[in-house]
RNA sequence: GGCGGGUUAGCCAAGUGGUAAGGCAGGGCUCUGCAAAAGCCCCAUCGUCGGUUCGACUCCGACACCCGCCUCCA
């Protein structure tokens, strides 16, 4: 079967063809990070899933073109710059850096290019001019310029939501300018005393672009006028992918994605992680609370993406405990094989492909892969695994390591002290001083390690 | 109120019109000086009520509860 993805617009699943007449390139945009904070799980959760996207076009042999903006001018931007009085770029770049680190403690690949919003505002004007010489955005008294929806008619045609049907009294907007319809969107916003020395000047005078505009205008002037996927979290759905299509669509009267991917939210004890809920953990309080990078990896990938994923620091532990299973059966297969090379591939990629190129259904991939691991499991025990495919499953697994994005756990060496005490135990077991070897144990245990004993000797764990 | 999504064992979760993958946790056993690790085995009838069907958890219809979106939001 080929690859499907579940299409928002649709809302249903469709085989999946780019736009290439070669049926390689894909141009591949994902809604990136509002650089005013850390990054909260959350957020990160829908990288590894663009990160799963992209890995499996390219096993698949795509060749995706990975565009991800990075939004560093916005309200909370620059309410955050007035109240700190930190510059706006020192403080953008500060935790834009920090949101590629993020990804690296992830193994999640950096994007081609990560155009940032404020070094597009040439072309943001230039764009939002365009959409003034079609007709469909108005200027209004204070200076700004708003998309006009009624000039759209497909407007709404993503979110399925009638403009008409809105709930009386549900949040309404508090930047009310003077819009000529409810649902309305700012292209461009007038500068006001509030955003101090944040502004570009305009024809429409100082001000600063509005939040949808930049993934339009950044999506098409590296990717084209019509893109093959666009990712984002749930949330983006509406307002900010519709008004996307709206201003895309209006000035270039093209369609401006083909495939509306997006993923599901991760939730604190049954809600929404948000900064705003304060109920969110960033990457930085789970490494300090002793998970790697690729445990994480693991928590957030291993729920398909289209799923709420409830995160809890159990599930974290089975994460953990699943991918230890994991390695050490991985570990055991590589003794097995030894000096031998792999002639082809075990059949455990292949079947593990199939699973991923259904809408990217993890569970059952990763189903499989736990199935394959414990029948070998049992053929190593009786010796009937032979080496040639022992390779195989190998190299397969090292393969699945990396469309998972897996990182590599940060080098554990146990220190002198450690190892000396280890030596002692193990004279101490030769000696068959079972008494002080079990307290040389704990005293291992103690220091934060854990000792072994194996065929070939001692090996000590991180605890 | 409108629009989406969900409800499968203690927890996470796949899936099919013919009697339920996998992971974590738990229990038993093997191995081990004892452990750890590893292996084997055990552990659900699929939210409720109706309907269609020879047969439904899987199709249809109600209902209940949960979550998200309805212009801060990944």
């Amino acid at each position: 079967m080929a690859l499907r993805f579940h299409n928002t617009l649709t809302r249903s699943q469709e085989e999946f063809r780019p736009l290439d007449p070669a049926g390689q390139k894909v141009r591949l945009y994902c809604c990136g990070p509002t650089v005013y904070n850390y990054a909260h799980i959350g957020n990160l959760r829908t990288m590894v899933f663009f990160d799963l996207v992209r890995r499996h076009l390219e096993i698949r042999g795509f060749h995706p073109q990975h565009v991800m903006n990075i939004t560093d001018v916005e309200d909370k931007i620059i309410r955050t710059v007035q109240e700190s009085g930190e510059p706006l770029s020192l403080l953008t770049r500060r935790f834009e850096a920090a949101f590629f680190e993020d990804l690296d403690l992830l193994g999640c690949k950096h994007p081609h290019e990560s155009p940032r919003a404020t070094e597009h505002i040439p072309q943001i004007i230039a764009f939002i001019e365009k959409l003034e010489k079609k007709g469909v955005a108005y200027k209004t008294q204070d200076g700004s310029v708003y998309f006009s929806i009624e000039k759209f008619p497909c407007y709404g045609k993503l979110s399925r939501l009638d403009l008409n049907q809105l709930k009386p009294g549900a949040r309404v907007s508090q930047d009310e300018y003077a819009r000529e319809t409810y649902g309305d969107f700012a292209l461009w916003k007038a500068h006001t005393e509030r955003d101090g020395n944040i502004f570009w000047e305009s024809p429409w005078g100082r001000g600063r672009p509005g939040w949808h505009i930049e993934c339009s205008c950044m999506s098409m002037q590296h990717l084209g006028e019509t893109i093959d996927i666009h990712c984002g979290g749930e949330d983006l759905i509406f307002p900010h992918h519709e008004d996307e299509i709206a201003q895309s669509e209006a000035a270039t009267g093209k369609p401006f994605v083909r495939y509306w991917l997006h993923s599901a939210h991760l939730l604190v004890n049954g809600e929404k992680m948000s900064k705003t809920a304060g109920n969110f953990f960033t990457l930085r309080d789970l490494i300090e609370k002793g998970f790697t990078g690729r445990e994480i990896r693991y928590a957030l990938g291993s729920v398909h993406y289209r799923l709420p994923l409830n995160f809890t620091l159990e599930g974290l532990h089975a994460a953990r405990q699943a991918l230890h299973r994991l390695e050490e059966w991985a570990d055991r297969l590589h003794a097995c094989c030894a000096k031998t090379q792999a002639a082809s591939s075990g059949g455990l990629l292949a079947g593990f492909l199939e699973a991923l190129d259904d809408d990217l259904n993890i569970s059952e991939a990763l189903g499989s892969l736990f199935q394959i691991r414990r029948e070998t499991s049992g053929q190593m025990d009786r010796n009937e695994l032979s080496a040639g495919k022992a390779a195989e499953l190998w190299q397969d697994w090292k393969q699945i390591e990396q469309l998972l994005g897996l990182p590599d756990n940060p080098a554990q060496e146990a220190p002198a002290d450690v190892t000396a005490l280890a030596e002692k135990r193990l004279a101490a077991r030769k000696a068959k001083d079972w008494k002080q070897s079990d307290e040389l144990r704990v005293e291992i245990q103690t220091k934060g390690w854990t000792v072994k004993d194996t065929p070939e000797g001692y090996k000590l764990t991180r605890a």
